[in-house]
DNA sequence: GTATTTATGTTACGTTACGTTCCGTAATTA
DNA sequence: TAATTACGGAACGTAACGTAACATAAATAC
């Protein structure tokens, strides 16, 4: 199954200390901490080595945050809207309330826009628990349970945005109860009369 | 009325070239064009001078934009709630939809917790208009327009945190009506039993 | 007026991390 | 065995940092 390409073959050693370094970084000394030349040291790597994968500091920043990261869990088919909203928001709540969670609004906030690698940590990061949050309401409009007059786009912006704006500003803890207040805060703005 | 202390005073004009020529620098180039010795140089000025007064470059552009931001409009008296809400957030959105307002979200980001000029920042760029917004619901609790059993931080997140998650993100610009879509969803929750 | 004090802009310096280049060595395929 | 590719190490030029030394300018105090 490998490709059989002459040459010595990349380092999965070397990859893996790479990117478990830079995260271990970034948890203790937060973005600023992650320098190439610190990196390097402690995963017991070359610098061009590192170079040769990303392009700079914040690059491998993000590559070791969405390589921690895995957020994709379905939610259950005949939950109610209400009930998959809160579970899925919980778990957002809980991924970003770590010390490495907060630096990801500071990863996404200085990224360059243009770059590949920033659009596919905007996506996966920042915006995956938007889209799978648009999947519960739509779920829930299809079935009825949800009113379908409404402008979503906004109303996904109500529900993540406040995770964001908390790393963001530090104003507040992202505390245990947070999810389920905002859902509920939702909820009576959103469900079909009864 | 000047102090009459002895020595050369302290130069307004330099003063004010270094906080516009930072401010200018972080429209066209964003944070990382605000470097001390660009800014020392387009405002003709010694890097000393700008080192007495600020402690780095993202200190200086704090200060550059603070600078250049008043937020304070006081909501007129006998208005509904609802209105001043509108209203007041179709302020914010307005400051914060322009080249340079989507750079304080980086600077938030990237701001150091512990310095004193990042937490004026944080009061009057970040979170002045939440706190405005909270005056305004208590108000309205006060005259009974508002429900007062809901968890008013939650909601004052729900309220103001899509506007920087936009600036984060970048998913949607921030466009006309989205103060408008905010205040009418956070209504029908938030409105007294009639 | 002269002395004193404080701020200014210039120049120069050491430091850090950058991103690159070159090198000899290691690991793999042909 | 030859060819190819990746590796870690060392060295380099560059950008911006933050500081120090200096002569000069602008104010008060006597």
């Amino acid at each position: 199954m490998p490709p059989k390409s002459p040459g010595r073959p990349r380092s999965k050693r070397a990859q893996s200390a790479i990117l478990s370094n830079a995260y271990a970084l970034l948890e203790e000394r937060g973005l600023a901490g992650v320098t190439i030349e610190a990196v390097a040291e402690r995963a017991g790597v070359g610098k061009p080595t590192i170079y040769r994968y990303w392009a700079n500091a914040r690059e491998l920043a993000m590559a070791a945050f969405m390589d921690q990261t895995e957020l994709n869990v379905e939610a259950a088919e005949h939950e109610p809207t209400i009930t998959s909203l809160k579970n899925q928001l919980q778990r957002v709540v809980s991924r970003f309330a770590t010390t490495a969670g907060r630096q990801s609004a500071v990863l996404m906030a200085s990224a360059d826009a243009d770059s590949e690698l920033s659009k596919a940590f905007r996506n996966q990061i920042i915006l995956k628990s938007r889209e799978q949050g648009r999947n519960i309401l739509q779920r829930g409009m299809a079935e009825g349970e949800i009113r379908t007059d409404l402008p979503v786009e906004t109303l996904l912006d109500m529900i993540y945005g406040p995770i964001f704006y908390r790393l963001l500003a530090g104003h507040a803890p992202l505390h245990d109860t947070f999810a389920e207040e905002i859902i509920n805060l939702t909820l009576s703005s959103i469900a079909s009369c009864r």
